[in-house]
DNA sequence: ACGTTTCCAGGAAACGTTTCCAGGAATGTA
DNA sequence: TACATTCCTGGAAACGTTTCCTGGAAACGT
């Protein structure tokens, strides 16, 4: 019974035959051990154990979802914004622990908020016939979400909101967080505060200028118009912006920047202008160093890991057989982070 | 003719035999169809793609890559310290760019630098048959990196060196690239300059470390080991070992931060002792809003995204048939960016 | 006109696995 | 002891594709 070297070693790749072979079992033993199933007498499942050490065998994870019933490939897809950003990283991040958990791989693409590339990524990971999605949608696609979904992938919404059946969603509470913090620099006296927008397309951009709003009404205090700018995609956009706003006669004594970059920006024309510890700011989501900064950087923080561990939760869930709930919409609260810029008050 | 709804419409998921069967062709030709293989005649190209596209056909690639002769499967995976630190995500973004460019999709992983999960993600992507790897080697993996490569996957090392036959490796002059901000420093007129060092089980750190000597030795000038921490592993670690430095006898009057977390801590340390202009510092790789602060921090920086694309072009060089090259070790040349914290001079 | 080569098409086997099914042994019951 | 039931086991079919191979038709040369 020794094992002299290369005895019945097969030659190309070594497969549940060969295990069999050597096990002297058949191979539907073999996969059932492989499988853990139960019923399989104590003294084969060890043989087949054995023989499959000794071989080196490698269990094939592609033939194995091919034919299995529930087509099962113990993988899920993220589409984020963008990989390399610091909000979808850590989402990412999250993802990857909880799915780790369950033995599930994670894909991931950046749609750098191109419906087409966002479509072409969900067509691809379908393709490869992921067991669930997540995507942060850039908007445009949900024609097609809601087409993937019916045929049976789960899906879990991010950041934006979108009603589709059986889509969950996981979402911040944009609105209120705004509100309360401009409601803030309300307090401290501010009468005049810029605010500067992303996008309008995008839910997000549209819900904190709604929050900023709402604060207003809630002190009864008009917005003036004139120290609103939305629509700002870059740094650079937002440092002219802000730029032009505090030239400007009368001008704001706070500024809301509703996004990370445009906070950037907007930090970037104050120190310019010298104006970084007469002007307030506060920022909506946090950023590295923001504590570095002179004065700190005070926000409204989201929580990308809760938020990433949100969605996880709600797809395994649905992954594994909840799939007939209905859709549910978790709002991840956000919180304020007073670093400085935020408590300057109004000057005289 | 007409395409009354659900004629000849299958049942189940659609498969090429589907299609095969109401383009009125043998299973065998719509393959070639699918995969645009040549010797098939226009008229018949035409109705496959036509029957095709009226059923919404979806190739599977999973089945497709089981029986294909060269059985790849159009996925590459990267193994990460951290897909959430800013260096890993950028890099990731660069690969996924490249791969996309090819249409290939990136399966990722955080090892966290334990050795333990590092092997367990190698172990799963080869597992799922990717067809190649990039690697950000915590060490003690060789082995198996070897018997994987000896199996017939490429893989590429990335930011540490590996020497392993066809291991290709991408790395950043760490030596060159400290020895010559150390220089700078010395040519200012410092004399003492504190090293904070990362653990020296890492290649990197001890290529940094290596830099700092020769600066010195360069410039005729001992080594104070009482200036040199090492084994740092966090800011706060950092941070700690800054201040004892400072507030010890003899100070210096420069602090290289041989890492970004251990930049921030030295940092920290420095504004907190409020010696922020008065201490010289630079670090090893750039961070976002390194600008942004005062003074502005100068570091030797690294260019995630050239060392990403790089490993990704030699991985699929690899992939797309070159693979009997030997190792190709190639070498991506660090930066300096002045911004101010590198270029105080010595405190008289 | 005939034989040879070239080309295209389709049936069947194969990829490595899981699942169905049937058969044999072992156990339980009358 | 005979029969029904339970439990294990292994052969064979199936998953959706690609590739091998055979055969017929067309094209060519003489």
């Amino acid at each position: 019974m020794g094992t002299r070297p290369g005895e019945d070693q097969p030659r190309g790749r070594i497969t549940m035959r060969d295990v069999a072979t050597r096990a002297g079992v058949g191979l539907a033993t073999v996969s059932r051990v492989i499988n853990d199933k139960p019923g399989v007498a104590a003294e084969l499942v060890e043989r087949v154990n054995e023989a499959a050490r000794a071989l080196g065998y490698r269990h094939d994870v592609t033939a194995s979802s091919l034919r299995r019933a529930d087509r099962r490939t113990a993988t899920i897809a993220l589409v984020l914004e963008d990989v390399a950003n610091p909000f979808s990283s850590a989402l990412h991040r999250a993802v990857e622990d909880a799915a780790h958990a369950e033995d599930i791989l994670v894909l991931t693409g950046s749609s750098d908020e191109h419906p087409e590339r966002e479509r072409e990524l969900i067509d691809t990971f379908t393709l490869r016939r992921v067991d669930g999605l997540i995507v942060i949608p850039a908007g445009g696609t949900d024609g097609q979400l809601a087409t993937v979904r019916r045929q049976g992938t789960p899906i879990v919404c991010v950041d934006r909101l979108v009603e589709l059946d059986r889509v969950d969603t996981v979402t911040v509470d944009n609105r209120e967080g705004t509100r309360a913090a401009v409601r803030r620099l309300l307090d401290l006296g501010h009468r005049r505060i810029a605010f500067l927008g992303d996008m309008r397309s995008i839910w997000t951009a549209r819900e904190r200028y709604q929050g900023y709003a709402e604060a207003h009404a809630g002190a009864g205090r008009p917005v003036d118009e004139r120290l609103v700018r939305r629509d700002i995609r870059s740094a650079e956009a937002a440092e002219r912006a802000t730029g032009e706003i505090l030239t400007a006669d009368d001008p704001p004594t706070a500024v809301f920047a509703a996004q990370n970059l445009l906070t950037i920006g907007g930090l970037r024309a104050l120190q310019h202008l010298g104006l970084h510890d007469r002007v307030a700011l506060i920022g909506f989501d946090d950023f590295p160093l923001a504590d570095m900064l002179r004065p700190g950087v005070s926000v409204v923080s989201q929580d990308p890991a809760e938020i990433g561990l949100m969605a996880a939760r709600l797809l395994l869930g649905r992954i594994n057989g909840g799939d007939h709930r209905p859709a549910r919409h978790a709002v991840v609260p956000t919180g304020y982070i007073a670093r400085g810029s935020g408590e300057i008050p109004p000057a005289r």
